[in-house]
DNA sequence: GGGTCCCGTCCAACCACACGCCGCC
DNA sequence: CTGGCGGCGTGTGGTTGGACGGGAC
């Protein structure tokens, strides 16, 4: 699965122009697929040097300015909108600023999992989820950090854990102070999100519940004055961070219709939103040369649709830890779905299988 | 419009046990 | 400090009962 599999045509690579880009690098502005950029970014030091973002996973025509961690998705300024205004839940998952990386794409691709966007490859299930990696420490890192961006602290942490200045638990409560508390419970259900611990779908919003929040990170976010129920953000960087690598995150009014709540309802998108969506301008932070416009009204909507499909798919599954235990629970007994005693003889004969494999039988 | 019934959908709970982890020696 | 051992907790999947939503009456 990855950016082949999306029947839209993606940017192609400014160099080849053959192949759908990947990659953009701020300095050259220019979107590359995997192969050209490390040709072009290894031939010599100074090219080295050049920053590189992932190309937007959704619209794939526009660099990454966010990475959702919750989405496991690096999203573009205009399609983290759309996808992240949809609904309080949305609003909540944690997205950092884009890093960019200077290393070739394709190890950027190992080293930054969750950081890639439209796949090196393709195929961004293995990149996120690959489980017979031999890197299995970092695999082992990637996932824990990703676990834990899905935690949601609790208010007794965050009242007796999180200073009540930070961020963190501000803006939490401040993404919730306008919300529909009936809006879009489905995430939790439908969306196949993890699963509650409490029952049913209208119980979903509960405090220790596992909905990623804006987490405090090495980056402040500051809540700035709510746009159609989206906030928009003056993001401070920590003194000794590096600069987010970042386009324009001009405020605009923003229909709540591409969503992931309202595309997983059903909902039908206003289009007329939909086209002012879509034609929302991103200029880069230099140079001040436009980026083409991404992709009309209705081609969003169906790579919206499409990113949403991917992402429940990839994202929701169950996830195995241990295969062996999977493999034992799949053969062991069962009474009405129960795990049922092993009875002594099968046991036993098991046993005598286990010992007697591998074993060269004498006659 | 409100109440009741029925049907379809969803999901937490249940079970046994191998294995990972941790403390102890 | 290291390795072995033992105990405890965790994770695993298919089925089911209960709860809920929605439609019909």
């Amino acid at each position: 699965m990855g950016a082949e599999s999306w029947s839209l045509t993606a940017k192609l690579c400014d160099s080849c122009k053959a192949v759908s880009a990947t990659v953009f690098c701020g300095a050259d502005t220019a979107f590359l697929c995997l192969a050209c950029d490390s040709k072009i970014h290894a031939a010599n030091k100074l090219a080295s040097r050049h920053a590189r973002v992932w190309v937007c996973e959704v619209c794939e025509q526009a660099p990454a300015s966010f990475t959702c961690k919750a989405d496991a998705a690096a999203l573009c300024v205009t399609c983290d909108r759309d996808i992240h205004s949809a609904n309080p839940l949305a609003r909540r998952h944690e997205r950092l600023p884009v890093v960019p990386f200077y290393d070739s794409a394709a190890a950027a691709a190992k080293s930054h999992g969750a950081a890639g966007s439209a796949s090196p490859g393709g195929d961004d299930d293995t990149k996120y989820f690959s489980n017979e990696s031999d890197n299995q420490n970092a695999e082992e890192a990637e996932e824990e950090a990703e676990a834990a961006s899905w935690l949601l602290p609790t208010p007794n942490n965050a009242k007796g854990g999180v200073d009540l200045e930070g961020s963190e638990y501000k803006s939490a409560d401040y993404l919730f102070n306008d919300m529909d508390p009936y809006l879009d419970m489905e995430m939790m259900s439908g969306g196949g999100d993890q699963k509650p611990h409490h029952h049913h779908h209208h119980q979903h919003y509960n405090s220790d519940g596992v909905v990623p929040v804006q987490k405090k990170t090495e980056t402040r976010h500051v809540p700035g004055p709510v746009v159609d129920g989206f906030p928009t953000y003056e993001i401070d960087f920590a003194a000794g961070s590096k600069p987010p690598f970042m386009y324009n995150f001009a405020s605009q009014s923003i229909s709540q219709s591409v969503s992931s709540s309202s595309m997983e309802v059903g909902v039908v998108p206003d289009h007329n939103a939909m086209a002012d969506v879509s034609n929302a301008p991103f200029s880069r932070t230099s140079g001040g040369d436009a980026v083409p416009n991404p992709v009309s009204g209705l081609d969003r909507e169906a790579r919206v649709l499409r990113y949403r499909e991917k992402r429940k798919n990839r994202k929701f599954e169950k996830t195995i830890r241990y295969a062996s235990r999977k493999a034992y629970a799949e053969t062991r007994p069962r009474i009405k779905g129960r795990f049922a005693k092993r009875a002594e003889t099968e046991a036993d004969s098991l046993l005598a299988a286990d010992a007697s494999y591998g074993v060269v039988p004498s006659y």
